[in-house]
DNA sequence: TTTTGAGTTGTTCGA
DNA sequence: GTCGAACAACTCAAA
């Protein structure tokens, strides 16, 4: 009779690498199982979205080849996880499932349950670090409490022994002799279909682990010694675009960690670009430790006067946002690359964020729900703390009267037009003198550069000075009510 | 326990 | 055009 194997379940971990679980599985002296199960019973906003679907059906598509090279088969299925664990355990006659944990409020629960549900079986659901730095229970104020501030948390992380090397793929596992009934990728059905809006994304991304390699590789060549400036500039190439390959795990944090260390050695030029970059990472670090100590911050406030904030939750406001027709042309530009490529620079997430929810007063959480559909990187915890800390509700929040004007950020980040002219060609006649303020350009430069205001290109659906007042008016309410 | 210094990313206004 | 102050107090974290 052959030998039972153990389970190892995927989830947003999608690599061989540097994967504690896989490791522990493979150690196990059994045949290992892997499994990835799509569970499309979850409430829409547990399940990927839309940009994110893509990325995952390319990322199993790479992570089955990875796994392929170390002999071992993946095994999907669509589902309740539960009930699929539960039926692979059966079929399998696995006694141990292996996973990496996740600090994700639902997820956690959801561990939490399918722990007590297989031990029921007799079944044991093992869970190992391996998404974060630092494990979120490790930093702790010296009250014992959980911090709320970036810099005092990141600088305790940074008191921490540093992260371990990242490991190698487990050596040769066994694999199991027979396998149980496995969908197929396209069984997934995540690719969009009618239309593809994606059929030009596999020029624009490479999910999977030889991506994220790629990815950082050429982020230290190229871009990691003007850094700290040069990530404020959106047109220019100058991020590391790791975000998607961080999120479905294709790469460990600690991967990033050392090897943008070892690149930075002996180069003390380098050193401040270097904990810029990090401090980054450690942005993402402090969201999944916030939704960790604190996960109501997924429904409501982190500040609870924030409850009581007037949002307005206009629907047409809310879709010339989404649409990138708002007539400030570094926002729509920003929401444009959203849509053609699933992803946004962060400077310009921030300007996009503070304009629906400051200039538009839509609700953030409107805002958040777009961000998940259409970002390829969508991530929960970066999600709602970016969105949150935007919106001023946040841990560590940006004060009240932090308003983007997207005008002079635009002229500052953008000097040249060059973001705006590739995302919003409609404009790309206009001289670099007004390329940021069409409303106020001259009739005669619009007509040359054959900007009709209101037909080809929109008026400002708020103006900025009343808009900023009118946040500010709001802004003063929750305070003096509080 | 009390005190003290500090806190990602900005804008506007007036000198 | 440039520069510094005001914006509004407040909470956090550590000494």
């Amino acid at each position: 009779m052959a030998e039972t194997p153990v389970i190892y379940w995927y989830r947003q971990d999608l690599r061989v690498d540097d994967l504690p679980g896989l490791a522990a599985a493979a150690s196990a002296g059994r045949p290992v199982l892997p499994c990835f199960i799509l569970d499309d019973t979850l409430p829409e906003r547990e399940r990927p979205g839309g940009a994110s679907r893509w990325w995952l059906h390319h990322s199993l598509a790479a992570l089955a080849q990875d796994l392929g090279k170390l002999g071992l088969p993946l095994l999907l299925r669509r589902g309740a996880h539960a009930d699929e664990l539960a039926q692979l355990v059966a079929q399998t006659g696995a006694q141990t499932v292996y996973c990496s944990r996740r600090v994700e409020p639902a997820e956690a629960a959801r561990e939490r349950t399918l722990h007590e549900a297989l031990a029921a079986d007799g079944v044991t659901l093992k869970r190992y670090p391996g998404s974060l730095l630092f494990e979120p229970e490790a930093i702790r104020t010296q009250a014992d409490a959980a911090y709320k501030v970036f810099t005092p948390f990141w600088k305790a992380c940074l008191r921490e022994p540093a992260p371990a090397a990242p490991a190698a793929a487990p050596d040769k596992p066994a694999a199991p002799a027979t396998l149980p009934g496995s969908l197929s990728l396209d069984d997934l059905a995540l690719l969009p279909r009618d239309p593809d809006w994606a059929g030009h994304w596999p020029r624009l991304w490479q999910p999977g682990t030889a991506g994220a390699r790629a990815a950082l590789q050429r982020f230290l060549e190229n871009a990691i010694g003007d850094y700290d400036e040069g990530r404020n500039h959106p047109q220019r190439e100058a991020t590391s675009r790791l975000s998607p390959h961080l999120h479905f795990g294709e790469i460990s944090p600690r991967a990033v960690w050392h090897a943008v260390t070892a690149h930075c050695q002996g180069q003390p030029d380098l050193e401040a670009q270097r904990h810029k970059f990090l401090s980054e990472l450690g942005w993402r670090e402090f969201s999944h430790y916030l939704l960790h100590h604190f996960p109501h911050i997924v429904e409501k406030p982190f500040k609870e006067e924030f409850s009581k904030f007037p949002w307005l939750g206009n629907e047409q406001l809310l879709r010339a946002w989404q649409r990138g027709m708002t007539g400030y042309p570094l926002v729509d530009a920003g929401m444009r690359e959203l849509w053609r490529t699933g992803y946004m620079h962060n400077r310009v997430r921030m300007i996009v964020a503070s304009f629906l929810t400051k200039h538009l007063l839509v609700h953030w959480r409107s805002g958040e729900r777009w961000f998940h559909d259409t970002l390829v990187d969508a991530d929960l915890a970066n999600n709602t703390c970016g969105w949150q800390w935007v919106a001023g509700s946040g841990a560590d929040a940006a004060p009240f009267f932090r308003i983007f004007n997207p005008t002079l950020q635009g002229k500052r980040f953008d000097a040249q037009g060059e973001y705006v002219r590739r995302w919003v060609p409609e404009l790309a006649q206009l001289p670099d003198k007004h390329i940021h303020e069409p409303a106020r350009a001259p009739q005669q430069v619009l007509a040359a550069a054959g900007v009709v205001l209101g037909e080809t290109y929109p008026e400002p659906i708020v103006d900025h000075g009343q808009a900023r007042e009118a946040a500010l008016a709001a802004y003063g309410s929750i305070r003096s009510e509080a």
